[in-house]
DNA sequence: AGTAAATTACGCACTTTTTTGTAACCAGAT
DNA sequence: ATCTGGTTACAAAAAAGTGCGTAATTTACT
């Protein structure tokens, strides 16, 4: 999943979307303005470090925007662009996907037999 | 990325198609029927062994078919499954979005200064 | 009054885990 | 020997986790 200058568009969008946390980042951010924190609660198995770095990928993609205010204890608060928010529908049209083809008949095809011909 | 129960769909989607080869092999696969050597051919940056993976991730998912003739040379054909077929579209919107979304202005928002109240 | 501890959102260095690539080997008919 | 579609073992690379440090203010306690 290295940098290569993608082609095909498909390359750029999973390049920013692959992996365990972005889509489940938007998730969660679509409910609304989040701070650090809160993220870190709603998904606790994520580690500090993967969310500074995950939140700024997303970032830099222009799905989030970032703004953090003076004083302490530090705040900073973490919500979608409209780029961001016009990529939600598309997001949830694959969980949807996923649920509707989980009953699917197995592809019980292998190893067909046939003439080579 | 590893296997974990997920109690969001988002996180089964992106256990299949995270990664640079799923969506990019569906991208060539939804043209029709594909021999192992031409999707080589088609993507020659992928190693061998990585395709056979791939292909065998996307097999388990039920998105890709597998079928294999006997005879020699051996020949094996793969192509999408109507739970497969069904999901190139919102692959396609994807690709669609992340072009649509390049030219949006950059968000830029950074450090915002305000009263911490 | 003085001090210790908690808070919040990180950055940095280091270790572990996971993913990907390389190369060699296999089958068996032409 | 070559062709095709694989498998396996090993090595390299990338991704993810761990733990410590930082900042200024509030709270908690003695």
């Amino acid at each position: 999943m290295k940098n290569t200058v993608s082609r095909c568009p498909i390359e750029g969008v999973m390049q920013v979307l692959s992996g365990r946390w972005p889509t489940l980042l938007l998730y969660y951010l679509k409910d609304g303005t989040k701070r650090f924190g809160d993220l870190r609660r709603d998904n606790p198995t994520i580690s500090h470090r993967m969310l500074t770095v995950e939140l700024r990928k997303l970032e830099d993609a222009g799905i989030v925007r970032r703004s953090a205010f003076e004083g302490y204890p530090l705040r900073v608060e973490y919500d979608l662009t409209p780029k961001g928010l016009e990529l939600v529908p598309l997001i949830d049209a694959l969980g949807q996907w996923w649920v509707r083809a989980a009953g699917y008949p197995r592809n019980g095809i292998r190893r067909a037999e046939a003439p080579a011909g």
